[in-house]
DNA sequence: ACCCGGGCTGACAACGTTGTCCAGGCTCTA
DNA sequence: TAGAGCCTGGACAACGTTGTCAGCCCGGGT
């Protein structure tokens, strides 16, 4: 008798079910309660000048009807979506997923929703990511950027969308960014190895056209330069972070005739990789890595590094972008947070050569 | 001379610009190509019956205003958002951020977006959180449930969101759930430590309204029981997961007069903690913890863990929950993932007291 | 008896898009 | 040359909500 055929109702008891494909709407409520469109709405949002008997019946029957008020409706009357979008590299990764936390922190404080998407380090893909944000008409934007060319958030910018980049500046375009001070940090990191006795040292990273991978690589040039030591451009190896490939490398640099001494590895994922090699070398090796680890103490020995501090890195943003959503309109702002070495062993190990 | 000649070409110089305000629509772009609404629509969307020429002109409109869709007027009109709602406990744990990025790949497979928000293991978050998705008209919802009613759901399953629970099943509602076999893992787990030779094997676990976390401590009893073990009740410690309370507790076990010789530890937070713990002590503890740990296998002993596949959890939840949205209406569903044991030192060493 | 003010309430337009439907002009055929 | 049929383009309503504004009712002051 029920049939889920032609019974429009389908779900619930009696009663006048509305819409047959749909959910009820302030204009079923209304039918129901007795009242107009309008009282419904004022209602729903808490607004003044509704009985305390209307009211009754109006809750009643949003209750009975199950309604919930469409916010794509009130987003489009309004024009404020009340959320942010936040373009990373990858949700996944150990770094990012703390800075993500961070973002939807703060974004709850002020009431909003995340939207968030993986670029995959590729630009296409972030730029597809960003402009369907914009599409939704997030009130701002938070880019971690893989490509170096956002010219074309320029027209999303002048069109009233904040946006902050962070991790890594904005390609080609004046825009707020919070950065780390990837520079100073590998400097002091390389400055550690050197010391601790080490001359010959390897930088592995990732690919220049990456700010944050450049900016390290010019800190370890600028700590050997400090130190008066030359830089053998066959201990720089630069390219995807990929396992495969770091893996090969870091054991090209440790092997042969003169291997370096001590390693500098440009994030958490290489360091991973290059752990692992060591792991397997008969010899120790100094390393210092860029970003902590979790775990790193507990390793023997345990893993010297240069510590971002992801969350503040996205707390700093996001918190910059509700500033600018809030009103504050001057010059783009250039934010750097700085980092922090933690000793821990691996990289007071003294030179070992053979 | 490009061909934008000297029409206004990017952002904000002269020309009709329209609504001091906001950004151009539809409209404004049909009033500067000279054409109806509905065109600009046609043109936009792909749809055919749009001669070439006519195409062009609004095609340099549209570049010549900055125009962009909103999608909240699209949502609108067309009742579907292409998004779906991620509710988790934590974005930055290393456990749920991979499935974060699983239901995001899957998503993006299916061209929807993903919302998602953390729980921080708080029901009425979870709640919260959900509901605002189910107002913002998501497609459909992944819930990994911080709560154990999730009877406020039911007007909106109703309502034709589909909803897929992950990791944990729904609480006194019938839903789909992709879970881990928790019971099995842990059972196999303490087996495994059994077989090397302990007889008294504490369990530091969870609160045990939480589904996964009573179903490990289940198996714990199960493969005590299956080797005629007794179990000490004092071995047993459920609670929250913070590093104090676990430092505690795991001190508790393995100090005293009659100290247990191995750890079973519920989730990747624990196991964390006591292997600081079991590091401070002079004699080795044997421990087998629930969940892989990056870098386990490089600490000495290496970790042995049950592994759980968060990608793959979120994959599957995903995938069945885009099923769904593509109709498929059979009963509610529970899949259950098998778990790994990875032998890898510390759950083989022997049973040491003293 | 009349008017005024304030507290409630509802009718209506608007947000920007898409679906429906019809008009006009064209080509093709008889 | 007229009629049929196709192609292109536009007018209009609808999606569900909120802001504006006007109307109603009631009590109190004149």
């Amino acid at each position: 008798m029920t049939g889920t055929g032609d019974d429009p109702g389908g779900t619930a008891r009696g009663g006048p079910q509305p819409r047959y494909g749909g959910r009820p709407t302030m204009k079923d409520v209304a039918a129901r309660a007795g009242v107009g469109l309008k009282t419904v709405s004022r209602v729903v949002n808490g607004e003044p000048g509704v009985t305390q008997d209307t009211e009754r019946r109006v809750r009643d029957a949003i209750a009975a009807l199950g309604f919930r008020r469409n916010d794509s409706a009130r987003i489009l009357r309004k024009g404020r979506t009340a959320s942010v979008g936040l373009v990373l590299e990858d949700l996944a990764d150990p770094f990012y997923a703390p800075l993500n936390r961070a973002v939807e922190e703060v974004a709850r404080a002020h009431g909003a929703l995340l939207i968030n998407g993986s670029s995959a380090e590729d630009a296409d893909r972030e730029r597809e990511l960003a402009l369907a944000f914009c599409a939704r008409r997030v009130d701002g934007l938070i880019v971690i950027p893989a490509g170096d060319d956002h010219r074309y958030l320029e027209p999303e910018m002048a069109a009233g969308i904040a946006t902050v980049f962070a991790d890594r500046p904005a390609g080609r375009i004046s825009a707020d960014a919070v950065l780390s001070d990837s520079f100073g940090g590998a400097r002091e990191g390389v400055a550690h190895l050197i010391a601790h006795g080490h001359r010959r040292i390897g930088f592995l990273g990732d690919r220049p056209r990456i700010h944050t991978a450049a900016e390290r690589l010019r800190g370890y040039r600028a700590a050997m330069a400090g130190a008066g030591l030359p830089v053998d451009e066959r201990w720089v190896s630069l390219g995807p972070t990929g396992p495969e490939r770091v893996r090969a490398e870091a054991e090209r640099l440790l092997t042969g005739p003169e291997p370096v001494t001590a390693l500098f590895t440009g994030n958490n994922r290489v360091t991973v990789t290059a752990v692992r090699v060591i792991a397997g070398l008969p010899r120790p090796v100094a390393l210092v890595g860029f970003d902590d680890l979790e775990l790193a103490d507990l390793l023997s020995p345990g893993i010297t590094v240069i510590a971002q501090d992801p969350a503040r890195l996205g707390r700093t943003a996001a918190e910059l972008l509700f500033r600018r959503l809030e009103g504050a309109g001057d010059a783009p702002r250039r934010v750097e947070l700085p980092t922090r070495l933690i000793p821990r062993g691996s990289g007071e190990l003294p030179p070992v050569t053979g």
